[in-house]
RNA sequence: GGACCUUUAGCUCAGUUGGUUAGAGCGUUUCCUUGACAUGGAAAAGGUCACUGGUUCGAGUCCAGUAAGGUCCACCA
């Protein structure tokens, strides 16, 4: 077996093992009855996008429980792929087409849809070799596309599916319109964004009365060309009298325009009276419906004025013709009064640009199964991580509006519906719709495609990744179903995902799955996953979300050129505590790094040491041991593997990767390179503890492999087969991870069992040596192992030191524990073990010793009288459990008896 | 306007059902290259747990309120 280096190189190893991996099929998700399935399906990311710091936390998270679920013997399968990202994707192809001067018009639509396919082919799977680069085992001969012919043919599926089942419909109506994209956005598509607009007052002069007006106030004059009334409350007193006279509109083409009552306007705000424009606003628009009111646009859809605007204002750009349309009404006295005012704008999320609502054309999803979906969180069948986040959830879901799955774009799922030509698209009904005679709905298109125009628009991406779950196992083929193994891995165990996305993507997908699989089943066998688990968002040090445009996200994969993909997994995923925004700081990274180097040396410490015996299997390493020999340090440190083991257990089942994480630092930094490694150092002098020190460090190590590997695969793995755990070569996840209490029954099946007293005694013996070595460092003696202590203590106490000596006074740095009945003079520290003195006698300075040892009292005394009065109070004792009464006289004792014995030693001075 | 989250050491954060002297990493100070590791070891300094009240024998932990910061939803022109 090859000698384990200096220091760990992550490069070379990581390379190797993946190949490794890949090679022997290690990845491969396969059915197999006599397995429990473990099954989960990536968040698919942008296809020509790169990895940023969030998907390093979220796939290392998929990773940890993919190769966990893989230890613990399951038949695990991660299910890859990317999403077409139609407008994002859209808008990167037509930005580079315009540094050639050209427009997706100029190329038209299948050359432009080549020239984004190319694009993808170029740039598309960059992501997923990031991937593999931080280690991630999906199963890459399933990686799949929204675009692939066979996902698109499921997507346009349940088009025609839902469409028939008479959940979309097609409707003209007012929807959230980007005028850089020109397109149609969901509402979820749209943020909100703080603005200091300008507030305009404006009268309309009333006809009958001329010189009489009425005063509206609006951030958006420019819009006053499309008003077809002023309306104010039915209840407001101040205007009764005008209700249902005329006036002027004073801006655009002529015309006379009525004073409506309408119980939606809000009487204190502005002058109570609103202005009516139901092409540009949503609440206008629903006062237009309720009064039969024309709508008129004004707006061209990239976001200028039309011919409707006037001539004055048309052609202008939206925000040059506020400030035009402002001084038209200035100049003609209409305008009365302008105020600052800080109102809020909706911004197209991917454009960021404010969108416009404008009546379109569109088709629209009424969502199946919303009523099931809130029960399916709800009681439990689907468990969220945190739960809190089912509230958020479920409001969304209590106010769910219908959903505007088309988009006016090219690159995505085109609709498959036809219109027999000649049909005019702007006056279809309803019933038209459903006429095949004049719209043909179908997968193929119509047999006689020539008399038929196909409508332009696609689908929102949402639309086909709401399907991933179970489109990326076959579904509904049966025979590629077969193939996937749909049967045996639906539903999918665990979804990672971000909170950001509830909406988008995680309430859509539960919808789908109830609508879509296995009908007629229970809800538990057609939900898509049966737990989520809501990763953070990754913020830079300020605080900020990291963005391109801020440039405050590190490259991953300078990351891990620097610390190693195993080193930003560690340290990535112990930052990440459950459900909590996460503050990169990078060298939480770099104590992962360290962490694997230390992890490296202990098993070179290993290496080192002695003769790798057998260490095939558990059962080998334990017939190696020899508990005739095992001194309280052995039962210890297995104990605190059990424990370690049990916490290791427990956060897995309750999704708590960064307290796993740190329990294992903890665990193998402290207990076991800190002390165990360290008096190692002694019993492997001595030819008869040698081999049982041995085959404990390797029960130790091999466990601690075994529990680190879904954080850390590449080392572990490397480790695994260094120490000769591997049996035949064999990957570390062809091992079965044991729980903490089959470990213990192994145990006990070789008559070892943990004696927790003995372990206990550690403890003191812990206190003993860092109070030792702190008094060392008081007087400057760190380096030196030459000094002498000498011991007052009681029998019992010096037993222990006894059959520890050795250990002892190689963990305190002393040559020699000599047991003395009397010191006079010397430099004490009082320990759990007893009194120890520096044999330094001739040297100490006995004011400042005074001095030490009186701060030391002052500290206890508080202490004292703490635990003094609460044992004082009637109450405490008459109503605290008794462990805890108990716990506190003892306390009160050990205090007492150590005060007593600083106060002997100080008056010795 | 509604909902949720956060506030603990200089910084970033743990602290599970209330119970000894509140922890970690980084940073700081001192000492140490002794054959696993200086990507390391030893020791130390550093906290009235945001504030106010309540429940309790006992509160960082439970309850109510206040303040500051943040997120999401809705949005009155």
């Amino acid at each position: 077996m090859a000698d384990i280096t200096k220091s760990y190189e992550p490069h070379d190893v990581e390379k190797k093992w993946y190949a490794s991996w890949v090679g022997g099929g290690a990845f491969a998700g396969r059915v197999a009855h006599d397995r429990e399935p473990y099954s989960i399906v990536i968040p698919p990311p942008n296809v020509t996008g790169v990895l940023t710091m969030g998907h390093v936390l979220n796939n290392t998270l998929q990773d940890v429980l993919i190769r966990r679920a893989r230890l613990e013997g399951k038949s695990a399968l991660w299910v890859p792929g990317t999403d077409h990202a139609g407008i994002a994707t859209q808008t990167v192809v037509e930005r580079e087409l315009r540094k050639g001067k050209q427009t997706r018009h100029d190329l038209g639509r299948d050359p432009f849809i080549a020239k984004v396919w190319d694009w993808r082919h170029e740039k598309g799977g960059i992501i997923l070799e990031q991937l593999r680069r931080l280690g991630a085992s999906c199963d890459w001969d399933r990686t799949q596309f929204t675009m692939d012919p066979d996902y698109s043919r499921r997507v346009l599926e349940v088009f025609t599916e839902l469409f028939r089942r008479g959940h979309i419909y097609r409707g003209k109506r007012l929807v959230n319109w980007c005028p850089a994209s020109l397109t149609a956005l969901s509402d979820e598509e749209v943020i909100m964004k703080p603005a200091n607009s300008v507030l305009y007052e404006v009268r309309y002069e009333q006809v009958d009365s001329p010189g009489e007006y009425i005063t509206v106030k609006t951030t958006r004059p420019e819009t006053i060309p499309g008003d077809v009334a002023i309306a104010v409350h039915p209840g407001d007193p101040r205007y009764t009298a005008l209700i249902g006279k005329l006036v002027r509109r004073p801006l655009g083409p002529l015309a006379s325009i009525p004073i409506i009552a309408d119980a939606a306007v809000d009487p204190a705000f502005g002058s109570g009276a609103l202005k009516i424009t139901p092409a540009h606003d949503k609440a206008d628009f629903e006062i237009g419906q309720r009064h039969g009111l024309e709508a008129i646009d004004v707006l061209n859809p990239d976001g200028t004025l039309n011919a409707h605007a006037g001539p004055a204002l048309a052609g202008l750009d939206r925000f040059e013709g506020r400030k035009k349309a402002a001084s038209l009404l200035r100049e003609s006295g209409a305008l009365t009064g302008e105020e600052a005012y800080a109102n809020n704008v909706g911004y197209s999320e991917r454009a960021d640009v404010p969108i416009e609502p404008r009546l379109t054309w569109q088709w629209w999803l009424r969502y199946p199964k919303v009523e099931e979906a809130k029960a399916a969180v709800r009681d439990g069948h689907i468990r969220f991580h945190p739960e809190r986040w089912s509230k958020v959830y479920l409001h969304w879901l209590e106010n769910i509006q219908d959903w505007c799955i088309s988009r006016q774009l090219w690159w995505g799922h085109r609709i498959p519906v036809w219109y027999r030509k000649g049909i005019d698209r702007e006056t279809l009904t309803e019933a038209d719709l459903r006429d095949p005679e004049k719209v043909h709905v179908s997968l193929d298109g119509p047999t006689d495609p020539e008399n038929w125009m196909q409508e332009d628009d696609v689908l929102d991406t949402w639309a086909s990744s709401w399907l991933w779950p179970f489109a990326t196992l076959g579904w509904p083929d049966k025979e590629a179903e077969q193939r996937a193994g749909f049967d045996y891995f639906y539903p999918t165990s665990t979804l990672v995902t971000g909170p950001d996305i509830i909406f988008f993507w995680v309430a859509r997908m539960i919808m789908a799955g109830l609508e879509f699989v296995r009908p007629g089943e229970p809800i538990e066998r057609r939900i898509p996953f049966k737990d989520v688990y809501f990763t953070g968002i990754i913020r830079d040090a300020q605080g900020r979300k990291m963005s391109k445009s801020l440039g405050n996200s590190p490259d991953p994969l300078d990351l891990i050129a620097k610390y190693g993909a195993d080193g930003l997994r560690f340290g990535i995923v112990s930052i990440a505590p459950q459900g909590q925004d996460i503050r990169f700081q990078e060298d939480r990274i770099e104590s992962g790094k360290n962490f694997c180097n230390k992890l490296w040396n202990a098993c070179r410490f290993r290496q080192m040491s002695g003769p790798t015996g057998d260490n095939s299997s558990p059962e080998a390493i334990l017939a190696r041991l020899e508990p005739a020999q095992f001194d309280a340090d052995d039962h210890a440190i297995l104990d605190r593997l059990l424990v370690t083991t049990r916490e290791v257990d427990r956060c897995f089942a309750q999704f708590e990767f960064s307290a796993a994480v740190q329990a294992l630092y903890g665990f193998f930094w402290n207990d076991f390179c800190d002390w165990y490694v360290e008096v190692s150092k002694a019993k492997l002098q001595e030819e008869s503890t040698k081999m049982n020190c041995l085959a404990i460090q390797d029960l130790v190590l091999r466990q601690t492999l075994l529990l680190l590997h879904p954080f850390i695969p590449f080392i572990t793995e490397e480790l695994w087969n260094l120490l000769g755990y591997s049996r035949d070569g064999a990957f570390i996840q062809d091992t079965r991870i044991d729980n903490a209490s089959s470990i213990a029954g192994a145990h006990a099946m070789r008559g070892l069992v943990i004696d927790l007293e003995a372990a206990a005694a550690i403890a003191r013996i812990k206190d003993s040596v860092s109070r030792a070595r702190a008094l060392k460092a008081d007087y400057n003696l760190a380096s030196r192992r030459d000094v002498r202590f000498f011991v007052i203590t009681v029998d019992r106490d010096w037993t222990l030191i006894e059959a520890n000596l050795a250990k002892i006074a190689r963990m305190m740095g002393a040559a020699e524990l000599v047991r003395r009945e009397q010191v006079e003079g010397a430099p004490a520290a009082v320990t759990a073990l007893g009194t120890f003195h520096l044999d330094l006698a001739a040297t100490v300075d006995p004011v400042a010793e005074r001095q030490r040892l009186a701060k030391e009292l002052a500290a206890l005394d508080k202490h004292i009288a703490g635990t003094q009065s609460r044992l004082a109070n009637e109450a405490f004792v008459s109503k605290a459990p008794p462990a805890v009464l108990e716990g506190a006289r003892q306390q009160l004792a050990e205090q007492q008896a150590k005060k007593d014995e600083l106060e002997r030693l100080l008056k010795a001075l």
